[in-house]
DNA sequence: ACCTATTTGTCCGTATGTATG
DNA sequence: CCATACATACGGACAAATAGG
C-alpha cells in the first residue's frame, strides 16, 4: 500500500489522500481489518500537516470505511470488502459499456437514473400535460 | 409510448424531451426501429415550438441514438438496443450497491474512476475498442 | 418524367431569463 | 444599477430530401 500526493494537482490534498486509500481498497491492496498509519506518521511521509490527514481519515470514516478511535488508530471496516467486491461488478460494467462506446458521463447518469430516490428533473413525473397553459406565468 | 413534459420545469424543454426518449429506450418501451412522431405532430401534441422538438431529435441524433432523414421522419437506431440492455445491467449494480448501501454518488464516483483515463498512445491492451464508421454508402 | 405533399435542415428575427462584469 | 453575453424558446420562411400519384 502506497499512498502519494500531488501537491500542484487542483484536487484538495485530503481528497486525494481518500482517494488513494479508496483506491487502495478496491484493487484489493487495502482490506478490511488493516491498520492505517497513524496521523502522525502519515504526515510525516507525506509532507503535510498533520489536521490534513486528519481530514481525509474523517472523511473516510463519514463513508463507513474507517474507524477511528482515541489511541487505537485506523481501522478499515468490513464495509471495506463489500466495497471492494462491489468495485469489480463496476468494472465488468464499465468494460461492457466501453466495449459499446458508452462514455462515462452517459454511464453514471444511467445510474443516477436508475436510483429511484432521487428523482431527475428531467422526468418528474408521468404527468399528464399534453395541453399548453396560457395563463400561467411569472 | 408517451413523451410528456414539464412547462414549469427548470430543466429546458428541449432536455427533458430528449430524456422522455431515453428513459423509453432504457425501459423498453422503444425500441430499434421505431418511428418518432414527426417534428410536426409531436410540437402540437407538446405544445411547444416545433424546433424545439428538432432541438431534441438532433440531440439524439448526436448521441447516436436516432436517425433523421428528411421526408422520412426519425427512426431509432440499432444503439438505442444496446444501451437499453446495457441500463439493464445497470438497474442489476444499483440494486446491489443499494442492498449495501452505496448512495448514488459514491456509486457514479466508481464508475468514473474505473475509466480507463485514455490519453492518447497509452493503449498497451489488446482492448478491441469498435471504431463505429458512420460514413455508408447506400 | 413531372408534380405535389411531407418532413427534416437551416436560417432569420424576437423575446426572455440568467450569468457576468 | 446598467451593459453585455449566452442559452432557451418561439414564430416564420425557405431549401433539400423523400415518397407517392
Amino acid at each position: 500500500m502506497l499512498i502519494t500526493i500531488d501537491p500542484a494537482a487542483e484536487t484538495p490534498l485530503f481528497e486525494q489522500i481518500a482517494a488513494s486509500v479508496r483506491s487502495g481498497i478496491m484493487d484489493g491492496s487495502i482490506r478490511a481489518g488493516d491498520r492505517m498509519p497513524t496521523a502522525k506518521v502519515l504526515c510525516a511521509s507525506l509532507g503535510v500537516n498533520r489536521n490534513t490527514v486528519l481530514h481525509a481519515y474523517q472523511t473516510l470514516r463519514d463513508e463507513g470505511l474507517l474507524e477511528l478511535r482515541r489511541g487505537r488508530g485506523a481501522t478499515i471496516t468490513a464495509r471495506a470488502d463489500t466495497l471492494s467486491r462491489l468495485s469489480e461488478a463496476v468494472r465488468e460494467l464499465v468494460d461492457r459499456a466501453r466495449s459499446v462506446g458508452v462514455p462515462a458521463d452517459t454511464l453514471a447518469r444511467l445510474i443516477r437514473e436508475s436510483y429511484p430516490r432521487d428523482v431527475p428533473a428531467a422526468v418528474p413525473a408521468p404527468g399528464p400535460v399534453p395541453h399548453h397553459e396560457e395563463g400561467e406565468a411569472r
